[in-house]
DNA sequence: GTCGAGCTTAAGCTCTCCTGATGCTCGCCG
DNA sequence: CGGCGAGCATCAGGAGAGCTTAAGCTCGAC
C-alpha cells in the first residue's frame, strides 16, 4: 500500500521543486526526504525522479503521482475533518494565520464572535504574509488562513487549497488623484518579498513606469504617517485607511483588493475552520465598508 | 495524519463484525488488531468501537469513518492503478479468482487471449467460491475475480468492491421440465456454503418446498453423471450443460445466472485488470451461448 | 458451574525511519 | 582552470513503531 506520508513529500516536491527545501518544510532533514522518496520509487517501480545535475526534477510519472496524491491526501483531510465533527462542536487549538491588517481589523470582533459561539475553541493567531500562507497550510502549520489578492497580482492557485472570499474592498492612493500623477514622487511599499509590494510595483509599471521606491513599510499606519509627512506616496487599502492623519488625503483608484479564507482542500469541512469562516464573514457585516 | 492501514483494519471489522475474523484475514494476531484500532480510536479522539460483552460493535462514529476510509483506499488504489498504468503495458503477476464453471469454460480462451496480447502478463489462477470473493479481493489476495449471482439470491454489495457484468445465462433442469415436478426427488446441490448451494435451496423454497439434498457435488461433470445414473435432479447453468451425458434431458428454468467480473473499486484502472475484462469479453463471443 | 470465544494488556523483539556524517556531482566564479 | 558551495545520495547508528507471544479478563453457552 502507498504511503501518504511519502505521497505528501512528494506533493511538496512538486510544489517546491528541491529536496532540501522540502525538508526545511517539514521540519526533517534532507537525507530523510530523499531516502523516504527513493523508497516510494521503489514501490511505484517506475523513475518518479529525474536526477538532473545537482537538483531533481519530476518525471512524467512523478507528475501523475502528484495527483493522485493530491487526492488521497484530500481524502484524508476529509475524514480528519468528519472525525472533528463527530467530537462534537468546534474545540481545541485553531491556528490562524492572517495578514497585519486584517489581524487588526477584522480578527478582534471575529474573535469575540468565535469564542462566544464556541467557549472551547482556542484561536491562535500567526501574523502571516499571504506568499507564505500556501506553505504553511500546507505543511500543517495553520488550519486556517486570512489572505488577499490584488488586481494585476495573479491569486496563487495550489491544487491543495480551497479559498472563500470574504469581501472586496477598494485601493487609494495618498495625496495625488492618479497612479499616473505620482510617476516622479518616491514611493513607500511594503517590504520586497509580500503581495502588498508586489501589488504596488505591477500598479505602476500598468501606468507605464517603474516606482522610484524609498521607504520600505508593512505598518499601513506608519505608510500613512510617513505620507503625512511629505514622505512619499503609497497605495492603501480602504480598511487601512479609515482614519487618516491630518495632511494625507485620499483618492480611491479603480483597483481592489480581495480578502479571502483559505483552507487545505477538504478540511473546511472541520467544524472549527467552518465556525472560523462564519465568523469572519459575521464580523465583515459589522466592517465600515 | 490518519493511517491508511489502520483505516482498512477498520474497515474490515466494519465487514466481518470481529476482531479476530480481521486478524485471520490480514494473517495478524487478534492483538495487533485489537492494538491498532486502539491507536485508531486515540488518534480520532472519539469512540470509534464499543465493547459490548465479548464482542465490539462499531459506534455511529466509527461507522462514518468507515466510510471515508472507503473513499481514502479508493483513491489509494487508483493510486496504484495510475502507477501500473505508468509502468508501461500490463505486465506481472495478476492474481484471477474464478469459479470452476469459468475456469473450465471461459478462462482457457480468455488466458490465452490474455496472453497473446500481452505477453509480459503473468496470470495465477485460483479456484475459488463467489461466496469468498469479497473477502479475498478486499484482502488483496486477488486482484480480480469472476462471480456469478442468481435470482433468488441477493448479489453481493460490497461498498469497496466494483464489478463488471460479462453476460447471463439461463440454468436447466435435470430430467424433469419443472422445479414442482422434482419436490419429491432426491437432490444433488453443490456443497453447503456456496453460492449454488444456496441458489439450489432458495428456488425450491421459492417453489413451495423445502428440497431433500441427497448429494453434496460442486463439481457439474459430476452432478450430471449422478444425474444421469438417477441419483436425484439438479440444477446446472447453461455453459455446465452443453454435452450432456445419455440419461440427462435438460428443461430450461425462467432462472438465470449472471457472470460478472469484481475487483476493488478503483483498481478497475490498472491496466493488467482493465486488460483481464477486455479478455473475458473477449472470449465471452467465442462461447455458445 | 465450567468451558471457551473474544478482547485486552504487558513484555519482548524486529524492523522501519530519522539523524548525522561522509562523499559525490555540478554550477558558479575568480 | 581550480576552488567552493549547493544539492543529493549513501552509510551507520539509535529511537520508536508495530508485531508476536503469553497471560488475564469478561461474558455467553451448555
Amino acid at each position: 500500500m502507498l504511503d501518504p506520508r511519502k505521497l505528501h513529500l512528494l506533493r511538496e516536491l512538486a510544489q517546491r521543486g528541491t529536496i532540501a527545501a522540502v525538508a526545511e518544510a517539514v521540519t526533517f532533514t534532507p537525507s530523510a526526504v530523499s531516502q523516504q522518496l527513493s523508497a516510494l520509487e521503489r514501490e511505484a517501480g517506475v523513475p518518479l525522479l529525474e536526477r538532473t545535475g545537482r537538483t531533481v526534477t519530476l518525471t512524467p510519472a512523478g507528475r501523475l503521482l502528484v495527483e493522485h496524491a493530491q487526492a488521497v491526501l484530500e481524502q484524508l483531510e476529509r475524514a480528519s475533518a468528519a472525525l472533528a465533527a463527530a467530537r462534537g462542536g468546534p474545540s481545541g487549538p485553531l491556528r490562524v494565520g492572517a495578514f497585519p491588517t486584517a489581524a487588526r481589523v477584522l480578527l478582534p470582533p471575529a474573535l469575540a464572535e468565535l469564542s462566544g459561539a464556541h467557549p472551547a475553541l482556542e484561536p491562535m493567531i500567526s501574523e502571516i504574509d499571504p506568499a507564505d500562507v500556501s506553505a504553511a497550510l500546507r505543511a500543517g502549520e495553520l488550519d486556517v488562513a486570512l489572505v488577499h489578492e490584488y488586481d494585476f497580482v495573479p491569486p496563487v492557485t495550489d491544487a491543495s487549497l480551497e479559498t472563500e472570499p470574504l469581501f472586496s474592498e477598494p485601493m487609494y492612493l495618498t495625496n495625488r488623484t492618479s497612479i499616473g500623477e505620482a510617476r516622479d514622487e518616491p514611493w513607500i511599499t511594503s517590504t520586497p518579498g509580500t503581495l502588498c509590494y508586489a501589488m504596488a510595483i505591477r500598479a505602476c509599471q500598468a501606468a507605464g513606469f517603474e516606482p522610484r521606491v524609498r521607504h520600505h513599510i508593512d505598518d499601513y499606519d506608519t505608510v500613512l504617517a510617513f505620507a503625512a509627512a511629505g514622505q512619499g506616496v503609497a497605495l492603501v487599502p480602504h480598511l487601512a485607511a479609515l482614519a487618516p492623519p491630518q495632511g494625507v488625503t485620499l483618492a480611491a483608484l479603480p483597483l481592489n483588493r480581495r480578502t479571502l479564507a483559505a483552507f487545505r482542500r477538504g478540511y473546511g469541512e472541520h467544524p472549527a475552520v467552518r465556525a472560523a469562516v462564519a465568523a469572519f464573514h459575521a464580523a465583515i457585516t459589522r466592517l465600515p465598508l
